[in-house]
RNA sequence: CGGGGUGUAGCUUAGCUUGGUAGAGCGCCUGGUUUGGGACCAGGAGGUCGGAGGUUCAAAUCCUCUCGCCCCGACCA
């Protein structure tokens, strides 16, 4: 370090590309959306993390609703045997599985709360790790008919799966999600929903994260425990690595054979129902962090900041300071009755007693879109000062106040185009087409392996759709393939391991 | 669960090798000076040094056990 020339202040430390992982955790901390909780592995999601999941919740929501979807709920408890049904599933998630065998606590001989022997249950039940098991019970019960399908329901829940490494909003031991579960009468149709829905996650990550996300499926030993099929959007973050943002499953037949969701066909036959599911979590926010936060902390898409606007007064003399507090709040008032896609603009005062400087720079770790300061000043001019979190943090321009609600709507749309921009440019300017074994290597080696810097990127190159294939790059590289992108054009390749012929690249990456 | 590391105030940590029962910075509270900016000065609150046992006149410091956490692996939205 000291043979460089300082770089200039940050308010983060250390910077991306010092220590990404340590930059996440600090970025998480400074904009005070979440923190660890004294329970290993599970989170306290704090109230502008929280505020971010309330935007997600309700944009998404209203799209599940657009395509027909209705919300309800089911137990958080799965009896064992319900998770014993289908073979692959049970494969995938036994080993992480919270199980409750009590209903009861006493005290104990040492003077110590332990559950009561005699309250042991006698079928234990699963804290869910996933619902497709009791929703596929339930719809066993609910279908007798053809005339009952297809089942379109979406249950907004908590889960739980006993990772072994956590890390905030990107692994956590309990989790928020969405999780999609419909019925249909035919294999067409399932299919048609697991794409549609995929279909409504790319947009979502599009238009409202400002993420650009590739859409595919999932290679045999990438699906979820039990699909037939498993689609899924991929993002890039800013080391370069991808994490999997949401997923859309055509489960086939499996569960509606597990559970026995039977119906009675227009032909009169006995036929078993054909299912998906699809959902996204809250690690949606860990990868809204990892895409466009900097070294000065978060930055929020517009559309899913739980705050659009802040404004700022600057009141340093007593005889001035409330003339700059009415102002404040009356240009917050104006601003207010602006929408920003279909709902009011937020806006915030942050009158607090704290310096000016102080409260200047906690909004721009929050990553608030745009923040407004409004001094004596400005008063006397009819001018404002307007700072925007997509640019330098010392610029401010000053706009003539009375304009200025009318525009807001417009420069936090600005905003969110950058946003998307910029993340679109980063991650095609890492999205390299890799022709041979050696440069796929050398594309995923790190030159100091003791400190790697960020490397690597996305690979998109031919595959021979073999799992041994698959395997050695994992083992070697701890590359995977991330998707079968749906936009691949056929063309004649050769596999980057095998040398075997191919029809179509794939898409590789490390992965979060 | 395997390998490595670590545990001192809310946070970051000094002290531990050579035992003499804690020191700093940030944050917090109070007062004052400041004020288009993460300010300054003064005063103050806060720690049974992860826990249990042992050695000793005396343990944050030495020994034993135990628990938590972090990193690397296996697993994952």
């Amino acid at each position: 370090m000291s043979d460089q020339t300082p770089a200039p202040k940050t308010a983060i430390t250390p910077r991306r590309e010092q220590d990404f992982p340590e930059w996440y955790q600090q970025v998480v901390r400074a904009a005070d959306m979440a923190e660890a909780s004294d329970v290993r592995g599970c989170m306290v999601i704090k109230p502008w993390g929280y505020g971010i999941w309330e935007a997600i919740q309700q944009q998404l929501d209203r799209m599940f609703k657009a395509t027909g979807h209705k919300n309800a709920y089911f137990p958080l408890f799965i009896p064992i045997s319900y998770l014993e049904k289908e073979a692959a599933h049970v494969e995938g998630f036994a080993k992480e599985c919270a199980v409750v065998t009590h209903h009861r606590l006493e005290v104990g001989p040492d003077g110590k709360m332990r559950p009561a022997p005699a309250s042991e249950l006698t079928e234990p039940l699963v804290v869910r790790p996933t619902s497709e098991t009791i929703i596929g019970a339930t719809y066993a019960k609910w279908v007798q008919s053809y005339r009952d399908l297809p089942i379109l329901i979406n249950q907004w829940a908590n889960v739980v799966r006993w990772e072994m490494r956590p890390r905030v909003f990107l692994r956590t031991a309990e989790f928020l999600w969405q999780e999609g579960h419909t019925a249909h009468e035919t294999r067409e149709e399932a299919i048609e929903e697991t794409e549609k829905m995929l279909g409504v996650y790319e947009t979502f990550a599009r238009e409202h994260l400002a993420i650009p996300v590739y859409c595919g499926e999932k290679s045999e030993s990438e699906r979820f425990p039990g699909a037939d099929r498993t689609l899924c959007i991929e993002a890039m973050v800013q080391d370069r690595k991808a994490i999997q943002a949401g997923t859309s499953h055509f489960l086939g037949q499996n569960f509606a054979k597990a559970s026995g969701i039977k119906f009675q066909s227009r032909e009169g036959r006995e036929e078993f129902a054909w299912t998906t599911s699809w959902g996204v979590s809250t690690r949606l926010i860990g990868t809204l962090i990892m895409a466009h936060a900097d070294d000065d902390g978060m930055i929020l898409p517009p559309r899913v900041a739980p705050t659009h606007v802040v404004i700022l007064p600057v009141t340093p003399k007593p005889d001035t300071r409330d003339a700059v507090l009415e102002a404040a709040h009356k240009l917050a008032g104006e601003i207010r009755t602006q929408r920003f896609h279909g709902e009011p603009v937020v806006v915030e005062v942050d009158q607090r007693d704290l310096g000016g400087g102080t409260k200047n720079w906690e909004w721009i770790k929050k990553g608030a879109p745009v923040r407004i300061e409004i001094g004596p000043r400005d008063l006397a001019q009819g001018t404002v000062a307007l700072a925007r979190r997509d640019r330098g943090t010392k610029e401010k321009e000053f706009l003539p106040a009375a304009d200025l609600p009318a525009q807001i709507p417009a420069i936090l749309q600005s905003i969110q185009d950058t946003l998307y921009a910029r993340a679109l440019a980063y991650r095609d300017e890492n999205t390299r087409l890799v022709d041979s074994r050696e440069a796929f290597y050398a594309f995923f080696t790190p030159k100091d392996a003791n400190k790697p810097e960020i490397h690597g990127g996305f690979a998109r190159a031919h595959w021979c759709g073999c799992g041994k294939c698959e395997e050695v790059i994992k083992t070697d590289l701890k590359v995977t393939i991330r998707c079968l992108p749906f936009d691949a054009v056929e063309e004649e390749g050769a596999c980057v391991v095998c040398g075997s012929p191919s029809k179509k690249r794939v898409l590789w990456a490390k992965s979060y």
